[in-house]
DNA sequence: GCGATACGAATTGTCGACAATCTAAAAAAT
DNA sequence: ATTTTTTAGATTGTCGACAATTCGTATCGC
């Protein structure tokens, strides 16, 4: 999946490179939860320097990807359904704070903008049933654009860069592919509706259902797969 | 101020000393706010590489202390009006749920705890009227007891590790010395009782309210410093 | 046989130097 | 005089090598 949704400035240099494919295999799975990360083997991968790998490594930390040890090394996060719970309490509670926001903050033309994807998200839907790729960049894409309705930087930097690879990495790797999409969209329509009407509390409260929907969805996967 | 709140690992490695001493210069001011970092310069100063220096600065930009650009350099966060309103709309919806979280989730002897704490904050406030030392840290240490009590790692990780330094720094170079004590004292306690009875609804109600009243606090020195 | 200790290989932390990029002052052109 | 181009300086990004620490293994003692 290419990242259309980006947020961050343009990637220049080699570190930047380095984090950003590194990134993708953690989210997807290629580099496997759990397991450490020799900084050797993978700077010798990636054709870079140690200096490099571990300036992507403290950028991967950051966005809670990988945790760190000193003098011991790094390791990539483990997905466990303790954490699980725990990151969609923050979740919940950061993207409720944005999207009351966005009820406040957001302009016009990024309401129709955001009725517009919703219009063609329904549509794809119809087209592709089984297609699970535009269902998961456009529900990314639907809470991305209400985060950056927020207009706060700080909670927009703090959920798209930091917090939301981390969902991800639960989403991709649990096999969230596709489920749950036709009453996604009933909670999405609900959730514009009510930023359209400036009703700030109401768009908290719904997006913090639709997250805890969202949640409870991918616990039943994490559930199965736990007791196989 | 000696870091007695200390939630990290403990300091071993030569950049792990760096993080903590520019952690405190820029939170005190020492080295102001808004200006540029030169790592040559600040190399020399501590006596380390700088990979060293560098590895350190990774660190403060986690917590939002340092600005990075690539190709042209670090900056030391400025403390601007709004990003002051957008750090406490994400610290009062965090420490919201942190506080609703612990009012189930704290232990009888960490909420004994607790109120042994507020006494002997009212304590210390009778005998000192003007020291402000012990006012800070124990505002502080009430703050971080409850937010551990959550016993949401991630939670607890993004507010005390990440978020606090930025919100200390504020208070810090604001001059929030000594104000505000008995009426934080009184809203102190209505938010122990509230988790005492496992009321987390009213608990986040209160802290929420309880941040509100810091921020405007703040706010007012603000725009007094700015007006000048 | 079991535990503690000592050793060695491997990994991480740190350093100094070189290459790529940006910034700002000086020179050239209109 | 103003704008553009050039150029020199400084700063950041990257590299390979060395030092310090950790971890697994083997040896020693009981």
């Amino acid at each position: 999946m290419t990242d259309s949704f980006s947020n961050e400035a343009p990637v220049t240099t080699a570190s930047d490179q380095v984090f950003v494919n590194m990134r993708r295999e953690i989210v997807e799975g290629t580099i496997a939860q759990g397991s450490k990360i020799s900084e050797p083997e993978l700077a010798k991968r990636y054709g870079v320097s140690r200096a490099t790998l571990r300036e992507a490594l403290n950028r991967l930390e950051s966005c809670y990807l990988v945790e760190r040890k000193a003098n011991v090394g790094c390791r990539v996060v483990a997905l466990t359904a303790e954490r699980l719970i725990e990151v969609y309490q923050v979740r919940s509670s950061l993207e409720g704070l944005a999207c009351r926001l966005a009820a406040d903050n957001m302009e016009p033309d990024e309401i129709k903008g955001l009725k517009q994807l919703l219009n063609q998200h329904l549509q794809t839907q119809r087209v592709k049933e089984g297609e699970s790729y535009y269902q998961e960049a456009g529900d990314l894409d639907f809470h991305y654009r209400i985060i950056k309705g927020s207009k706060n930087a700080h909670l927009i930097h703090l959920l798209c860069n930091d917090l939301y690879q981390l969902i991800r990495m639960y989403r991709v790797q649990m096999g969230m592919v596709g489920p749950r999409v036709s009453k996604a969209f009933d909670e999405h329509l609900a959730i514009i509706n009510a930023i359209e009407n400036h009703d700030g509390e109401l768009a908290e409260m719904l997006m913090k259902r639709h997250i805890s929907a969202s949640q409870a969805n991918i616990q039943t996967k994490f559930d199965l797969y736990q007791s196989e």
